[in-house]
DNA sequence: CTGTTAGCGCCTTCAC
DNA sequence: GTGAAGGCGCTAACAG
């Protein structure tokens, strides 16, 4: 470690006209005379106009610029341009009580749906709505006290708006009362005991597709392997599943069985209790692509051939689940429409807390590939 | 577009005595009498303890607590917990001329590696060195006007420093500009033409590694996948592992292919033009993890074995590399030193503008598995 | 140890 | 169409 304590190591000494002449700056005294070679604020942009800061700032405005003279406005903007002025986007937060930042909540930033949904939202952001809202984005890897402390610091630095793609059901509490002081949307996992404005997959619907598939290809035995519980995403897509092969009297062997993270690491360490159940299942529903490519590695491994032996289909429709040897089938996550769906959520709130905001449902698709 | 304007929509009548007491908030008039719901702000909290603000600022900042009597100090932190005051971070970054934000450009949020890093960057910042900075993060997919507009947005918000691990050749004019601004720290990537504290991987050694297991291994003609050459990080693991093959007498054929995007899908096409090679090359390098999963792919869809009819190796101990059916041989990316390295940079040129700043390069180490 | 005072840079009412 | 003035919420000199 390299102990660094430069609070009290800059040498410049100044004397005492020139002290308070300078500007306080981070602590270090900057000196800032009037032939300044650091960027203009607004009221030195305004001086060297020979105009109001007020004026100034209406003339750069947006929706506030036609409130000035034309010629006026060009002189300002032109000037603006070569003196380098740059909004303090900081202070004109302060006085407009409004930041231009939405915080964005992930559990897992390696998650390729979650990646998808976060850049659909910012791009219909920036499109639609908010032209240039910056978005704060946090990571609680599922970490209660992680989510708690992300809420408080978007919650301190006065974001507009916060949109969760990672709510569970512990959190219920938390949400409730930052939702007291600022909008908040739910995407794509919702949760029981609280009630938000959500962009949401139909994740029972995946998981009954899935079923039916299965018994339209005459399976009889077949099985699950479950994400973890907290989150609805995965409840949803269990309660599908298992609802459609009653109906279609398909029988789920092992009856459960559910990994703790989603990954493909799990996904292989779970096939051997597939293999080890009797009778020994013909089709398996990964609820997600990532455990999906665990079991297909490790019964390839195994000497097994899919989908022959064993049938898989997956969840999300990953980039890698169309490049496989085995195409891997999927269900297709409708993350347009959900990362859309979020965004316009947060924009109507944002211009008006009162929006009568409503909750989407979008339908996921069942893609046959190789796989099964 | 829902034209909403709510600025004169709020009935809300106020004989003057009032209205001057009524806090302008967000264009709204809002009554905030004292028996008020909503949190207060720290005047008001002042005034529930009657106390100044100054001692109340004090009593609740880390730094300056001790010049505050411990029994007031108590009092305002029990108070503040109690009425639930909550920090306005954008008026005391006003105020301080700090914002405690860093902007973090990356160019791809789908790639493990950024990804990686971007967490080690924030656990490190979190640890040592400052506590709680908020990250900006923009993602730039290696556009250059999306990347100008990034720098924008985060200087228009005064971000204390900016890390880019999406630095490329034509950022120089932008990124020389910006660091007149504030600090500005390079990961991942080095660029031509500007030189900035960076902390980087040794990727011509990670190169040179590969060419050597491979001339060990008795391979004769070999080639490489390379990535895109805009980011140097390609470049120095061609130049790297030729330099090697030339030493060692291997001979690569063809002398150069190179993919438009470092992905499986290009991978996977990519494999062709080795089929057609002739000599046919024995040992294949993929500069990232990504081409590697393609090529493997792709010669088991077309009947050949790995590593008997081709050896490939990859570069970056992805996840997945580790879970194939055929475990993949790749290049072990630093990702602990290089984003620790970088947090700590930021975290000295925060404090200290001046700091003599070092660029760090860290060795990749190869790790031989089933594929080669 | 605590209070007084003065802004940080911007936006917005109000007056002309 | 432009200017004058005040204040968003906080922190940091400077006194006492």
């Amino acid at each position: 470690m390299t102990a660094i304590d430069c609070k009290t190591n800059v040498p410049i000494t100044l004397d005492g006209a020139e002290a308070l002449a300078g500007v306080q700056r981070g602590g270090d005294f900057v000196k800032k005379d009037s032939s300044r070679s650091s960027r203009p604020n607004m009221k030195e942009l305004a001086e060297a106009l020979n105009l109001d800061r007020s004026t100034v700032s209406r003339a750069l405005s947006e929706d506030k610029s036609h409130l000035v003279g034309l010629e006026t406005r060009l002189r300002v903007r032109e000037a603006a341009m070569k003196l380098g002025y740059r909004t303090d986007l900081t202070a004109a937060a302060l006085r407009k009580g409004r930041t231009d930042t939405v915080g964005i909540i992930v559990s897992d930033l390696e998650n390729e749906i979650f990646i998808t949904v976060l850049r659909q939202i910012m791009a219909e952001l920036h499109g639609t709505g908010l032209p240039n809202i910056t978005p704060l984005i946090g990571e609680t890897r599922d970490d209660l006290s992680a989510t708690r402390d992300l809420l408080h610091r978007f919650l301190s630095r006065r974001v507009d708006a916060i949109i969760s793609l990672a709510a569970s059901d512990d959190q219920a509490d938390i949400l409730r009362s930052a939702a007291e002081q600022v909008p908040i949307v739910l995407a794509i996992r919702s949760i029981r005991g609280i009630d938000l404005p959500s962009a949401l997959c139909d994740d029972q619907a995946g998981g009954a597709m899935v079923a039916a598939h299965f018994a339209a290809r005459g399976h009889k035995y077949v099985c699950q392997v479950q994400g973890p519980v907290a989150a609805a995403t995965f409840r949803n897509r269990a309660l599908g599943f298992s609802h459609v092969c009653k109906q279609s009297g398909l029988v789920e062997v092992p009856s459960s069985l559910i990994v703790r993270n989603a990954t493909t690491q799990e996904g292989r360490d779970s096939f051997a209790s597939i293999l080890n159940a009797s009778p020994r299942p013909t089709a398996i529903f990964a609820h997600n692509d990532s455990i999906a490519i665990g079991l297909v590695e490790d019964l390839r491994s195994g000497g097994f051939r899919c989908p022959e032996d064993f049938a898989i289909v997956g969840f999300n429709n990953t980039q890698i689940s169309r490049v496989l040897a085995i195409p891997l089938s999927t269900v297709d996550y409708p993350t347009v429409e959900v990362g859309r769906h979020a965004a316009r959520l947060v924009s109507n709130l944002i211009e008006n807390r009162d929006y009568a905001w409503k909750t989407s449902v979008f339908s996921p698709s069942l893609l046959v590939r190789a796989s099964s």
